[in-house]
DNA sequence: TGACCTGACGAACGAACGTTCGAGTATTGA
DNA sequence: TCAATACTCGAACGTTCGTTCGTCAGGTCA
């Protein structure tokens, strides 16, 4: 039933890396297969249900995210320093090249019905984490008087999160532009809060 | 090769109810033929193929979401009035009852690899009209003096696409403090606007 | 009445889906 | 060295996919 660690978590890499081209949808369990060169049953064995399969490429994708993105962040211990650098590097993680399709945590919970429930659910619910942690540094940074004392930390946390979606809509078309405006729109969001 | 009128009318709006539920990876001919009544070969006789049914029934997504929002807020005359009834309307279509996932629209433009790569770029295209008719509105606002003269027309464009985007993002696991905190976004998005 | 045309039908196609199973082939530990 | 274990394979399952085809009822107009 279970398989080798490396051998899964070089599937779950390939399945990372058909993700943009393929979609959930598009992540079946053959195209997976010829993808790492495996037979079908082979890589099954190592989930046991396609749900299993999903929930963790699901996982991988966060494992990414915050390695990528929160992380790194964390060494700043000002938390208004550590919210600018949150924003630069959440929105490279959103551009990087190489990309055909945003972050694969936004595509789960837009395309949740292309996933079985409890996957969706997974989806969701990790991205749910992320408003919330921003609003935490926000109102840390409010009582290291970096801002205002009477902003709304939750509204700032929900713009903060809307411009990278928008980045994430419009990169698909125009990722230089989405950039861009991306960045005004932070340093604008900065400049509303700060004390 | 082509059907009545009415019946294929009638299949595109079993299409758009079954969507929410379904997604576009489960808007298959098979279940859409038996969501309607009718059988797959009937069905099917009325587009030819997957992709011609996937892009009508995006156009029919469009042809309702201009109906119900761009229209209503033409009798504005008044720019920035309009822009406001713009982000009412949008909201309340972002988050009107009995819908699990928010505007088809949206929800084709991230999920654009479940779809033919034919009907994912009619997608796009559709949806990148919006950005461009809201900074036109903002644009004209400053013409007639409502909105300050150095505002970014762009840049508030693209914060106002973000504002409904986080929405729809959000009203998944909590539609009520999702539409709450969008219109606390406009009013300061609008106030920062005006002259 | 008879010749059309339209619209929907049932049956069937090959392909791909998720999944199961039993047989091999390494690698390990005694 | 031998048995056990871990991992992968090919073959097959039943189902559903998109698509094609021939047929047949119902209405139109001569």
């Amino acid at each position: 039933m279970a398989g080798s660690k490396p051998t899964r978590e070089r599937i779950l890499q390939s399945a990372l890396d058909l993700l943009p081209r393929a979609g959930f949808a598009g992540l079946t369990v053959g195209r997976l297969a010829s993808e790492t060169g495996m037979s079908k049953s082979g890589l099954f064995g190592h989930f046991g249900s396609q749900t299993v399969l999903q929930i963790a490429v699901i996982e991988a994708a966060a494992a990414r995210f915050n390695a990528s993105v929160i992380t790194p962040a964390q060494d700043e211990a000002d938390k208004a320093a550590r919210l600018e650098q949150l924003a630069a590097l959440w929105l490279y993680w959103l551009t990087r090249p190489g990309l055909g399709l945003p972050c694969p945590l936004i595509q789960a919970a837009f395309s949740a019905p292309g996933l079985t429930d409890e996957a969706g659910q997974t989806a969701i619910q990790i991205r749910s984490r992320f408003a919330p942690y921003i609003a935490r540094q926000a109102e840390a940074a409010k009582t290291e008087g970096a801002y205002r004392a009477d902003l709304d930390a939750a509204l700032f946390a929900f713009s903060f999160e809307a411009i990278g979606l928008a980045v994430a809509a419009q990169a698909m078309r125009d990722a230089e532009a989405a950039r861009h405006r991306a960045e005004a729109a932070f340093a604008h969001l900065f400049a509303d809060a700060a004390a």
